[in-house]
DNA sequence: ATTGGCACTCAGATAGAGCGAGTGCTAACG
DNA sequence: CGTTAGCACTCGCTCTATCTGAGTGCCAAT
């Protein structure tokens, strides 16, 4: 077991690295805090965490730096969530205010997550994995082109536009719809492909291409819903603190682009304390992140979790903020979403 | 005038400054290139090139780069346009291969671009400027909902979902889309705000509240669309070639991650040769960008040039290949839109 | 116009010295 | 036994000095 005023020598080295990026030593610790103890005492139990492999000293004689497993004892039973200030909060509100699209109002949250941490931002759009259909229509554009339109209980929308091969009258279009709001409506997103297996078969053998040509797009929206996606804000934060990372960031900005990397990421995290799932360095499986932190939340709508959203930053970040800000900012949005 | 081989000499630092990231001097200048005269002989001509500013000496006594002047005159003289090698052409094929969505398609035409160039791609959405009303849909979706699509003849839709505050009736929704319809199909969008004016009027009064939510909805998409959109793919690139540029490239990072910076970058640059648009260096009016070079075509649908796409990468860049590149994508875009 | 010769410049690499923050250890203290 | 003062030691930085070599500009000769 460690002793008490150990962690309290961890909480304030994480405290002073964070805010100096320095390794600090045993005399600037005494001078900066007021423990009743000698920089000599104080080595002692640096000492003692140095084996317990919480911090680490970049070279002989100099001084020592949190590891991972440092920050974790930190946030894990250290670091008290710091209440967002006054102004941050009524930052939040305004603008959150007066957004009526879905995307409108994820692409403010992520700016402003991003704006608040002075992190790398992200969100990600609702899951429809447990969605399900409210509505399906089929709009003939022109001559040869149709509209096929997916509405899902999510705030979701998905259209298409078909190309086929002849001209289409517009009973068969008719018929076509209403024969899939019947057969779709209120049925959840995965059931759709089972639904649709014999549907072919009730039109006319002319009109079997036509048909399946319309099922196959509206199967790859389906599809397309499934599989999530992400939005991302303040990147350029990565470059403003590169130093914090060991080699170059550039290998970070490719993960961060491409979408899959990120969803597993995300996938992989589940809430931990405080709703907020954490993911400090080394702990994160995927090789591009083993140098930065990953803080991530859940936001609901309707009462069930639907997303997540988080930030993404150096493993020496302000962790106390960021999980404050990460939660707020998911609250928020929650409330927000109450409206659709 | 500047003579013959002077300008030979200057394509040549070009050429090995692009490739060796050194400053080049005479005599490595000869020995890799078949003048036929010696290093005081290029010595002069070097002389002559830095007094007419398309070179200078990063200090006394080293070699020689070329200024944005420099690389200006070598582009408008010097560089012909490399032809794609065979396997980047086979790539940009199979790349463009089974897209059927707008999206898809420029999501897929500026990752190909960022691979064939290895630098920042980025590809403009449609311009909806010019565009005009295909098709209005109005469609009921439960009792308080109702989702307005706007299709437009540049392959762009867009839809948003109505929230009303009292119960919608068939009726009413089918008379208000048909009016719709009526007022607009085949009007080009930027007439469709005079075209509105009056249009409330011809509904009962206990209706104008909603048919004006639908009209304000109907106008906010409108001027949506002219607000134009820019993609991107590969910042990563930008991080890989940091020294190519003076300081840190966090301020590019923002202002490429700020729409109305780019789309103002966009909008200030106009098609020279080739069909092909350039900026290089300090010609740029945009301050972040004052290191870095902009390749731009525009691209076409149905004759007419709708959007631009091109690259955005440090001064010391490969000119040949990536204006070849840049047209060549865009022409393939062209090509793809065809069947839109 | 071109060339060889030559003195000169200066960034970058290499090496050594001194500084100082910080450590670990030991012996003494309450 | 926890705490402390003292002390020798380590080692990353910074500073200075020196050396090297690629590259230049100029000039006189061809």
């Amino acid at each position: 077991m460690i002793p008490e005023r150990s962690l309290e020598v961890l909480r304030a080295i994480v405290h002073d690295y964070i805010e100096t990026n320095q390794p600090v030593g045993s005399k600037s610790l005494v001078e900066r805090h007021a423990f009743g103890v000698s920089p000599a005492t104080i080595r002692n139990d640096m000492a003692l965490l140095e084996d317990e492999k919480l911090i680490v000293a970049p070279h002989t004689s100099s001084g020592r730096v949190p590891t991972d497993k440092g920050y974790r004892l930190f946030v894990d039973r250290l670091g008290e969530v710091k209440p967002l200030s006054i102004p941050e909060r009524s930052a939040i509100e305004t603008f959150m205010q007066g957004s009526a699209d879905l995307d409108e109002v994820l692409g403010r949250t992520v700016r402003l997550l991003s704006q608040l941490t002075n992190q790398v931002a992200m969100v990600q759009y609702p899951s429809l994995e447990r969605g399900s259909v409210k509505s399906v229509e089929l709009l003939k554009v022109d001559d040869q082109q149709a509209l096929l339109i997916l509405v899902t209980d999510i705030s979701r929308i998905q259209q298409h536009l078909i190309h086929f091969d002849r001209d289409l009258d517009d009973e068969f279009v008719a018929n076509l719809r209403a024969q899939m709001v019947g057969a779709l409506q209120g049925i959840s997103l995965s059931q759709v492909a089972t639904k649709l297996e014999d549907f072919a078969s009730k039109f006319a053998a002319n009109r079997q291409g036509a048909v399946n040509l319309v099922l196959d797009n509206l199967l790859e929206q389906v599809d397309a819903n499934r599989q999530d996606k992400v939005i991302l804000a303040g990147t350029a934060n990565l470059a403003k603190r590169e130093d914090d990372f060991k080699g170059s960031i550039s290998p970070m900005l490719e993960a961060i682009e491409e979408q899959v990397v990120l969803l597993k990421l995300i996938q992989e995290m589940q809430a931990e304390q405080h709703g907020v799932a954490l993911r400090i360095g080394i702990e994160n499986e995927i090789e591009q992140f083993s140098t930065t932190s990953v803080v991530l939340s859940g936001y609901e709508k309707e009462g069930a979790e639907v997303a997540k959203l988080g930030v993404l930053g150096p493993t020496r970040m302000d962790y106390a903020s960021n999980i404050a800000a990460v939660r707020a900012v998911s609250r928020y949005l929650t409330q927000a979403l109450g409206g659709f």
